[in-house]
DNA sequence: ACATGTATACTTGTATGGTAGTGTGCAAGA
DNA sequence: TCTTGCACACTACCATACAAGTATACATGT
């Protein structure tokens, strides 16, 4: 049997988990943790932490200074604008390529992903909703064969949710949202490009806030435009 | 004075110097390489080295099996189309951009490329062309403030860098290269972003050729297709 | 001959001690 | 009051020792 990556070793876990604290804003922005502060928290040695340290630097999620400390980075406006930018480009380039190439089983899966949608959303339930609406892109990226590039989109949208959750006002309109989905998903089978990219635009030019107010009310969580 | 990451710091150097190692095809895809065959080749200890093949497994450079060993990841074909339709798609769209909003300085600075291109193509040195050539992209991505996103293509394109040293002719036909730059370049100065994005679709499909003859010459340094 | 158990030499994963660079508070002096 | 120097605590970084899983050569028993 041969593993990848060992899901097991404290050293990913550790990554799994600190991950979580950062975009759940359990750790604040700025704030600094030290390998020692980790490694007695969670009873492992401070070498698994280390690690997890760098691959979260690596993201984006941490800043290391060395011999100074470690910080959970600011949230970056640029970087986010700039992931917006990234998503919205890829999306409706792949878009565009589902209504050509779309097997009949990945509509189906789709399909079924929208009906959890208008469950989760008659149940008011956001955080499932969330979920699903991530689960929805996801599938279209892997319907088309591109899953590395919704990696890579996922990763640049750390700073996004960090932001999300900032909001006072995390109440998404679910409805539009669904309708934008549904437009997405017409235009897929129906193999109508121009439908599906113009659905495909708007649905994710509405998750776009004017972010002005947030940094009034954290200035302490932002990075300082240069 | 503050290190955003250190620069000499052993691990880093041992990064650097493998990777270019893995890019450059001395080390093999496929073969295997322990944490002791390194960190006694460079007089290091195995934390650091351990720590560069950490960084280098997430970039997909290297394949870790716990308890078993690390080697040097196989080429992977489907990787290297992923990242070729993502280059297409995002650079077609910051070409459009640049048309929009090119600062003049920014604009001498592809000039002053063009001018080096110029003189390596003449004095037919591939190799320094070939950096020019990364440099030009790049300084249409920094003209628009999305330096981060052809960071993101540079580091997905390592596979691509690996095969286009194991193609027997390296020589590409620079001059034409150096016209489809030049096309971009012009698009870019008169605000006509369909002639550059006609232009950069037509530069990025020019340096895409047949890889069969490729996977049948070193079949055991690519990943078999599932 | 062949299957099987086992010693052994690998591998990566983890723990721990020591080193050098950095920030901070406090005391001494102007 | 303000500056300077220095001890000290803290950091990330590195070296080293140990633990645990894995492959393999080889002896042993059938």
């Amino acid at each position: 049997m041969i593993f990848e990556t060992n899901k097991n070793s404290a050293s990913r876990k550790l990554y799994e988990l600190l991950k979580e604290e950062i975009i759940q804003l359990r750790l604040k922005p700025g704030s600094n943790i030290s390998e020692n502060e980790i490694s007695e928290k969670y009873n492992v040695s401070r070498t698994p932490v280390r690690e997890a340290f760098l691959r979260l630097s690596q993201e984006g999620l941490l800043t290391i200074y060395p011999q100074k400390g470690t910080f959970v980075s600011l949230i970056d406006l640029s970087l986010v604008e700039e992931a917006r930018f990234l998503r919205e480009t890829l999306e409706k380039a792949v878009v565009n390529l589902a209504c050509k190439e779309f097997s009949q089983e990945k509509v189906f899966a789709l399909e079924m992903n929208l009906k959890y949608q208008e469950m989760y959303i008659k149940n008011h339930d956001s955080e499932k909703q969330f979920q699903a609406d991530e689960q929805f892109h996801k599938l279209i990226f892997e319907g088309c064969d591109k899953t590395r590039i919704w990696k890579i989109i996922d990763e640049m949208n750390n700073d996004f949710k960090r932001i999300r959750l900032l909001r006072l006002a995390t109440n998404f309109n679910w409805d539009d949202i669904y309708i934008q989905h549904s437009n997405i998903f017409n235009g897929i089978i129906h193999k109508n490009p121009e439908l599906a990219e113009k659905a495909m635009k708007e649905h994710l030019t509405a998750v776009n806030f004017d972010k002005t107010e947030l940094v009034k009310k954290y200035p302490e969580y932002f990075k300082e435009v240069e």
